[in-house]
DNA sequence: GAACCGTTTGCAAACGATTGCAATCTGCCC
DNA sequence: GGGCAGATTGCAATCGTTTGCAAACGGTTC
């Protein structure tokens, strides 16, 4: 900067104003220093920039893996919803600094907020961090989690109603005549919990009683969801019909359950959760429950900045819609 | 820091040096100067550091988009290999500055790059900015480019074989019997252009000469791919198989082609080009030649900190793949 | 020509770290 | 006790900006 302030022969504090479009610089001048800056390829050091404003223009997302330790980043799910965020803020001319953590472990969330690297932290899936992020929200605001609202819980979360969704889907197959319906997932990470909730709510709601409930703590990783159905199904457990907690491990169901032998949605029906774009296109195509990730990115930037400005906007719950395909086939008869 | 030195009854500077792991403090009061920054809860700020360091380890991923103007960002292929190249730089202790830039204009590239946001930059596909990628690269270093290679060409690129990719995949459908193969794509794109030499390539290896080659200059959006496909089928030109340019686009022409009562494969045959997570699920399932983006992502990476450190390593090529599936069928008898 | 006012400008102090250099401290030996 | 070497430590400069404050400037007005 001081090089330029040399070509023009002022100090590097009119240069400064005038490339940052101050009026307390004479028009004319201003011009002549940002054309002489434009030739010169000078462009503000952000760095420095950043730390005399005290702030980076840059929002951290983070998306913490628990089970996923050597695994690349490959969830269609998270990536999705990623690709929506990066969208929705450098729509607000900030920057997108990516952040993989896994295993979540130590004081990764508290480390991150105090170095200071971003002005605000997305954290997309709770999975088992609550703990950390209730801990680090009682004294950070920029703070927004997709996710579960639970609650005695003081960060703020943006997510799909998981519970309400999840009982739409399983009322969906009961109605279609199923009557063992396996819950397929982990209900200790908090938004498949709600997923369960609503799969419990679905079952007690129905006039005839159900036979079983049955649940299988799959991991969300394709080979884990593999394996364990591929498992449930050598136990010869009886059931007709898997709710799983996500597309990704549905789609690992019909292919583990496909591969035993058995029909989807003939012998097996099949509904996921969250409409990746997968799952139109899978064969069969899924039966599943959408997350609106566009609207939900949004909501997410929006309610960061808002507490970046000092709001303070609750947490926001987005509906869910059922969305019908193949995979759990046509009213059965009985 | 000041702040924990005054606790531990030291300079700043030893506070530095403690923090640092450095052997000039002595390991007692090393420790000492640890534990209490870690009860205080704090992290050395990181702009600071950068600024004095002059360094961010951080490199800039960034995806030039050409003509998704409106678009966000989930487009299938950049997204999977935005998470490659996450966890391949993240495994390096760098952190990933994400940067979408719609429609590429003016000076991005030199102003990224004077920015000093990054240590380094990865461009995912050149789309139309060889020219700007060209200009930069004789000055800055660390840049590497996800795409193809050309002949006077001085940055560094890592891609696959397109022409080879092409190639194998027209011949494939010469072999099953099909005639009039469109191209269905833009050229003028560096990575597209090779993919159309490896089309013309296996048009004139074959014996029995073609009756047409015909190219349709779709973008690579859907939408642009959907309505190009079905103006294709309007003007009732003949043909019976199409390659795309990329999956993407081979999964929205199938759409078409369906929607105009036509049947994949047995009417027209479709090859893609990628062999994104979809390509293996969409129905009819696409044969497509597949780029390893796991492969390609560590590549890029590996080169780009070759040149971070010096080195000159040259561009690499990686060999493409024919998968083949269900949308191009079997033999045709003729 | 002095006083005054509004407009421009530059000085210098941050921002929060790292590090070369010189100063201090410690222990040891003569 | 003085001298010396080696181990620690702190001073102060530096990284490249921004900005409060005071000074300089130019033009009116009396």
């Amino acid at each position: 900067m001081s090089d330029i302030a040399a070509l023009a022969g002022v100090s590097a504090s009119t240069v400064s104003r005038a490339l940052a479009g101050s009026s307390l610089v004479a028009k004319k001048k201003r011009d002549e220093i940002m054309r002489l800056a434009r030739e010169a390829g000078y462009v503000v050091n952000t760095t420095a920039r950043n730390l005399r404003l005290q702030r980076t223009e840059t929002i951290s997302v983070v998306i913490p893996l628990a089970h996923e330790v050597s695994q690349p980043l490959t969830d269609p799910f998270f990536v999705e919803m990623l690709g929506y965020l990066a969208d929705a803020i450098t729509q607000r001319g900030y920057g997108v600094l990516l952040q993989k953590i896994v295993p979540p472990m130590g004081d990764w969330l508290p480390n991150l907020v105090a170095s200071g690297r971003s002005d605000g932290v997305i954290v997309i899936g709770q999975s088992t961090e609550h703990q950390v992020l209730e801990a680090v929200s009682a004294y950070y605001r920029p703070l927004v989690v997709w996710g579960a609202p639970s609650v005695a819980q003081s960060y703020c979360t943006v997510g799909t109603d998981n519970t309400v969704g999840a009982q739409r889907a399983v009322e969906h197959l009961i109605r279609l005549g199923r009557k063992r319906i396996v819950f397929f997932g982990d209900p200790s990470l908090p938004e498949i919990g709600l997923r369960y909730e609503g799969y419990l709510a679905a079952l007690e709601n129905t006039s005839r009683p159900l036979e079983a409930r049955h649940i299988v703590p799959a991991h969300l990783t394709p080979d884990n969801a593999y394996a364990a159905m591929t498992e449930l199904l050598q136990q010869n457990v009886a059931f007709d019909a898997v709710f799983a907690a996500s597309d990704l491990i549905a789609i690992s169901a019909i292919q583990a359950i496909t591969a035993a032998g058995k029909s989807v949605p003939k012998d097996i029906a099949v509904v996921g959760f969250d409409d990746i774009a997968l799952a139109a296109h899978s064969n069969p195509s899924l039966t599943t429950v959408r997350q609106d990730l566009d609207v939900g990115a949004r909501t997410i930037v929006d309610r960061l900045f808002d507490r970046l400005s000092g709001g303070e906007g609750p947490s926001a719950t987005l509906s869910a819609e059922l969305i019908i395909r193949e995979s759990c086939g046509a009213k059965l008869s009985y």
